[in-house]
DNA sequence: GGCTACATCAATGTATGCAAAAGAAAAGCC
DNA sequence: GGCTTTTCTTTTGCATACATTGATGTAGCC
């Protein structure tokens, strides 16, 4: 769906592949792996790839063990509700922004998203699926823009990425994609409304829900 | 004083030595910089310098301008304060969950650090200060590591060695040194009591003090 | 005279070869 | 036979050469 990725450069492509193969599990946490192999497996040398290999591990995706390569850091358990709190003071932080600094356009294309997501919800197709996929990081997406902290954006994408595991919605049952829905259209409501407390603890109630949907889940 | 420095390879070498130049103040905002540029002035190939260059790009410290080669990033006050916000939110999660996770050695070394801070303030010659400095980030590294969290450790590096404590530090007067000093007794006793709302309580004290000097602070 | 197109240069991006560090395995010594 | 030493192998670190990209300026054309 993207034909920007061919513009991409040789490193940052390798970063995504290699993230997107380690989210999506083509890549296991056992799984040994050195700069060579992974340069002849996306075919470039090997120095876009130690740029690569070099972000993924400040940025904890990979751990370098002493002499023997390179691991996929594998997901406790109890990080995935670390990352859903992590999530919650930066996307709470960032909804509180929002409310302060959201254009009236901006507000508008909340309340669009909004009605898109509540439109296909409960899904009833693989392609409402995707619709409301797509809505949904587009709501999220948006908002961290209206929130004008670059920095803040930086971080949130680092988090998001983490988690972008569970965000597969599998977990979700229609009630719980009901209640999304309507979370969004809170938030969208309180930061027209320029209400930086609302826009924070109904974020925040959206973040949490979604959390608890994950610790239930197993399987 | 450190004879370890020696041992550390080249990428890091060049990217402390650019590190504390921007930091002194030796590469101002205005200075237009290339990454040959920089390879001369530290005797070393592109390649090295490459990997700090790319390093200072993320943590914030220069800007790559399209076509024209890299900038020292200048830091505008309110980007200063949306970090702190940052900080605010990770580190007081980070101490609250170091409350519930320290083991004794770790609250013993942290009340061990707070002591040595102490002793040394208000510094008196400038080894004070570097002790001062070198006892501050290890109490907070401290007590990241001691939240257990490895995702939020990495989230940390990213937001906090965006480099503004240590341009903030120069910031501080007597009075600001000796409050945060008892700010890092009260954290770690926080944490000795296994209390995470006091433990959070007073880091937020802690970091919101800090940003309120940096806010102050006109030169 | 103004606009386009092409040449040129500066800066970054990529490939490859070699060096150095760290483990593992094998040989020698006690 | 167990321990040390040495060498071989694996993996990363560094340097250099080459490719590519994008900006700037100049000449030719309309």
């Amino acid at each position: 769906m993207r034909g920007e990725e061919d513009r991409l450069n040789a490193a940052d492509s390798a970063y995504h592949a290699l993230r997107d193969d380690i989210l999506s599990g083509v890549l296991k946490p056992d799984d040994r792996l050195t700069e060579v192999t992974l340069a002849d497996r996306l075919n470039m040398s090997r120095t876009p790839v130690r740029e690569a290999v070099k972000r993924l591990l400040i940025e904890g995706f990979l751990t370098r063990a002493p002499g023997e390569g390179l691991r996929v850091t594998g997901l406790e358990p109890d990080e995935v509700q670390q990352i859903f709190q992590i999530r919650l003071k930066l996307e709470s932080y960032g909804a509180r922004r929002a409310a302060e600094h959201a254009t009236p356009a901006e507000q508008a294309e909340l309340h669009r998203l909004a009605d898109v997501m509540t439109a296909h919800t409960p899904p009833k197709a693989d392609q409402d699926f995707d619709t409301i996929s797509e809505a949904n990081a587009a709501f999220h997406r948006t908002i961290m823009l209206a929130a004008r902290s670059p920095r803040l954006g930086a971080m949130m994408s680092l988090a998001i990425n983490l988690g972008l595991v569970l965000r597969t919605y599998r977990m979700y049952d229609d009630h719980d994609m009901i209640r999304q829905s309507r979370h969004h259209h809170d938030i969208a409501e309180a930061i027209s409304a320029r209400d930086p407390d609302w826009a924070e603890a109904a974020m925040s109630s959206h973040v949490l829900a979604a959390a608890a949907v994950a610790r239930a889940y197993k399987g």
